[in-house]
DNA sequence: ACAGATTACCTAAGTATTTTAGGTATATTA
DNA sequence: TAATATACCTAAAATACTTAGGTAATCTGT
């Protein structure tokens, strides 16, 4: 399991890249997919992901649409025209944040006596 | 510059890191070292830095020496032993933490109607 | 000589996000 | 029919960070 103190912040960026993928998707199928996807390493819980998904809608990034699934109530998210420009940023974002964790990770920094 | 959002949470490793591979390193050298190995994409604030150096020293990750430049302090952080097996286990978290972030930057979910 | 930038430490208030720990209700499986 | 899974939610507490200061020594340019 991923030490989830590493995942602060990345939520947002994760929960939109799946969005993006997927156009509509419902909270739960969120958690789902991110632990199938990662193979059990991310789980995301449901206090992180309802304020994060309440939070990116009243942003205007995200829109909703309630249907009932049988006698259930799902909570449908999508991308607004706004969120699809913000995806792209946050996805630019991501990529040099991995890259320069890695140049940190991989550096060997000159020791005195070696 | 990397949106300091992301970086919530990965300081610590960050930290242990540098000082895994300097052994001993004072606080401002540290922002300055990150500063250079990620090309000024990283830059790490003194009001995160030295709480952060402060709580690893009294969890007994790191130890401390102040010692003099000239007419001034500094304060020299290093690895205790315990530490050294808290930057192993940092290491690998690290390691799958990005792991598990690029595949869900990378997955291609099914759309419905490709 | 001295102003401004850099080095070097620090803290506290405010903010943001997450964990923890609940709650409700329907649907499925043993 | 009890337990598990699905599906939503919230509020208090913890955590970590940004912001915005503060002190003081040293270097740089004029």
């Amino acid at each position: 399991m991923i030490d989830p103190k590493l995942l602060r912040g990345s939520l947002d960026t994760i929960i939109l890249k799946l969005l993006d993928e997927r156009d509509e998707m419902y909270g739960y199928e969120i958690t789902q997919e991110v632990k199938e996807i990662t193979g059990d390493q991310i789980k995301i819980t449901e206090g992180a992901l309802y304020p994060a998904l309440h939070r990116l809608e009243s942003k205007g990034i995200l829109s909703v649409e309630v249907r009932k699934a049988g006698n259930r109530m799902r909570k449908y998210y999508s991308l607004t025209p706004s969120g699809k420009t913000e995806v792209d940023q946050q996805l630019l974002a991501m990529q040099d944040f991995i890259q320069s964790i890695q140049l940190i990770m991989n550096s060997k920094l000159a020791k005195s006596s070696l």
